[in-house]
RNA sequence: CGGGAAGUAGCGCAGGCCGGUAGCGCACCUGGUUUGGGACCAGGGGGUCGCAGGUUCGAAUCCUGUCUUCCCGACCA
């Protein structure tokens, strides 16, 4: 059958492809780098994006939209931000086509269209929002400016994988402006909570809180705090990243506010990313040899009922009774789809819900009817059940609650299981090799030793963890005194 | 961008070396029998062989270019 999955142990990999194509998330498009998002793909994105905007807006933000293009010159202007991003930018020239007059029916560039300045395809939007908030900060009372903005970006990557990277990507960016550091600082760590709570309640996918070291920090930030999660693989993935920018941008763009003693001063930002990126997590971290597994709280469908029967009696009568299941499950809340579509016959259709991850499936046929009873089965731990009619939308309910507990103790388990002590450079490499996950060891503090470890390795190091316990020690690599471990591991 | 593989019907593939007007399985349509874990029989529809050039009487097949995808590296959310 087309329909069949890679398994995990033959080719991890390839075992993603399946699942997020067959799957039905996304397919290939006809440029390099993009995908198409499907529908079933984009409710998954939709269900999420909308959780999370909640989440943004009960801790004081609110949307506005920045365009697309950014001058080449507002790029320039903050240092380290501009080399960050230079390498992967794709870059508007010309304005207009005209049809080729050498080739018939053809298009070239019109080359009296040059534009002065080119535009480049925002690959984050911090310049055109700081040149923005220049205007919109005068004084203290116009802080803080608590933005988000949800936007597609474009960075020009040299290898692209379905979700985890693409070219062009669907994202947030917060951008926030401050009257002082600590203010600022305050907001980064906010976010960063907002971030791992919804990762974790909403995803069921358990992180790891850190800050990242001066080598792994966002172009132009001071410091970068991010989420880290593992996969099924042993490696890690960034789920998100919050940033404290310092002056950096307020400098770059001059935007100042008048403090109440009246002096002028720079303002302190923040801004803090999520991206499709992590509906690949969610792929990678939860789903099995049979297709997806998706969390009940942002699955596109939590239930699918699918009827057995012989003839259209029979039909008729099933019919009727999903009808009520239907509508109790619906005045719970529950996401329920009917599917009795006459081209597939149950076993398919169960093999079909199992590959696109729908948490729990009714069967309800004749038998059922009888005993009124309906079968239930749970698509994370493949168990079936009969249960009894008779308060079936608050047993699905709970179940459903516990499918969400099950998923998180799961790969929070697994989490636990691949962090790793090791206190030589040999264990170190023989800890990644064979078991993989995180790495917890002693380093130096220097970009140097992190360097060289990475190029012998390909592991970095993902985070120093928030509140790390200080515990005195040695570099593994170096053999130099350190004060506290940092979780090292190879990244997605 | 380097190394490897691939692009032929919606999906998975054969054909290609040796050029002669395209085939198999699944899916789809019609009819019938079926339906508690990927049904069966019979009949039927669908492809300018990724795209663009070239060689040739004739190209899926040979040559050149180009685009896309996958895997492995360097870069990254």
């Amino acid at each position: 059958m087309s329909k069949e999955i890679t398994s995990r142990a033959a080719d991890y990999s390839q075992w993603y492809n399946d699942l997020v194509i067959k799957g039905g998330l996304a397919d290939y498009s006809a440029v390099r780098g993009c995908m198409v998002i499907k529908p079933y793909g984009f409710a998954l994105w939709e269900n999420m994006r909308d959780q999370m905007d909640r989440m943004f807006k009960e801790t004081g933000h609110v949307n506005a939209y920045f365009p697309l293009f950014v001058p080449r010159t507002f790029l320039e202007k903050e240092e380290g931000h501009a080399e960050g991003f230079a390498k992967e930018c794709a870059v508007v020239t010309h304005y207009r086509l005209k049809t080729d007059p050498s080739k018939k029916g053809q298009l070239m560039v019109d080359p009296d269209s040059k534009l002065e300045e080119e535009l480049i395809i925002r690959p984050t939007s911090e310049t055109v929002i700081w040149n923005a908030y220049r205007d919109w900060i005068n004084s203290y009372r116009d802080l803080p400016l608590l933005i988000n903005q949800w936007a597609n970006v474009v960075r020009w990557e040299m290898r692209t994988r379905l979700f985890l990277r693409t070219t062009e990507f669907l994202w947030q960016e917060g951008h926030t402006a401050h009257a002082t550091a600590d203010e600022a600082v305050e907001e980064t760590r906010k976010m960063l909570d907002v971030y791992a709570e919804f990762v974790e309640n909403w995803m069921a996918l358990p992180v790891i809180k850190g800050v990242k070291t001066p080598n792994e920090r966002f172009a132009g930030a001071v410091d970068t705090y991010c989420i880290e999660a593992l996969m099924q693989d042993g490696k890690a993935l960034q789920a998100g990243t919050s940033h404290f920018l310092g002056q950096n941008f307020s400098k770059a763009f001059d935007v100042k506010y008048l403090t109440k003693e009246n002096k002028q001063e720079f303002v302190w930002a923040t801004s803090w990313g999520t991206s499709t990126r992590l509906i690949g997590a969610l792929v990678m971290a939860h789903s099995d040899d049979q297709g997806l597994v998706l969390p009940p709280k942002i699955a596109p469908l939590q239930v699918v009922i699918v009827p057995i029967y012989k003839g259209v009696d029979q039909k008729a009568v099933i019919d009727e009774k999903v009808k009520e299941i239907m509508l109790s499950l619906k005045n719970y809340g529950v996401r329920v789809k009917y599917d009795d579509s006459d081209n597939a016959r149950p076993g398919w259709k169960f093999a079909e819900h199992e590959m696109k991850g729908v948490p729990v499936r009714l069967a309800i046929g004749q038998k059922d009817l009888e005993n009124n009873s309906v079968e239930v089965a749970r698509r994370d731990t493949k168990e079936k059940q009969q249960v009894i009619m008779d308060g079936l939308p608050i047993y699905i309910v709970q179940l459903l609650e516990e499918i969400q507990n099950n998923l998180f103790e799961r790969a929070k388990q697994y989490r636990e299981s691949h962090i790793t002590e090791v206190n030589s450079y040999e264990e170190f490499k023989t800890v990644l090799n064979e078991k993989g996950g995180f790495v917890s060891a002693h380093w130096d503090g220097t970009a140097a030793t992190e360097e060289k470890i990475k190029e012998e390795t390909k592991a970095t190091i993902r985070c120093i963890p928030l509140n790390n316990k200080q515990e005195e020690g040695k570099c593994i690599y170096s053999g130099k005194v350190s004060k506290e471990r940092v979780l090292f591991a190879i990244a997605y």
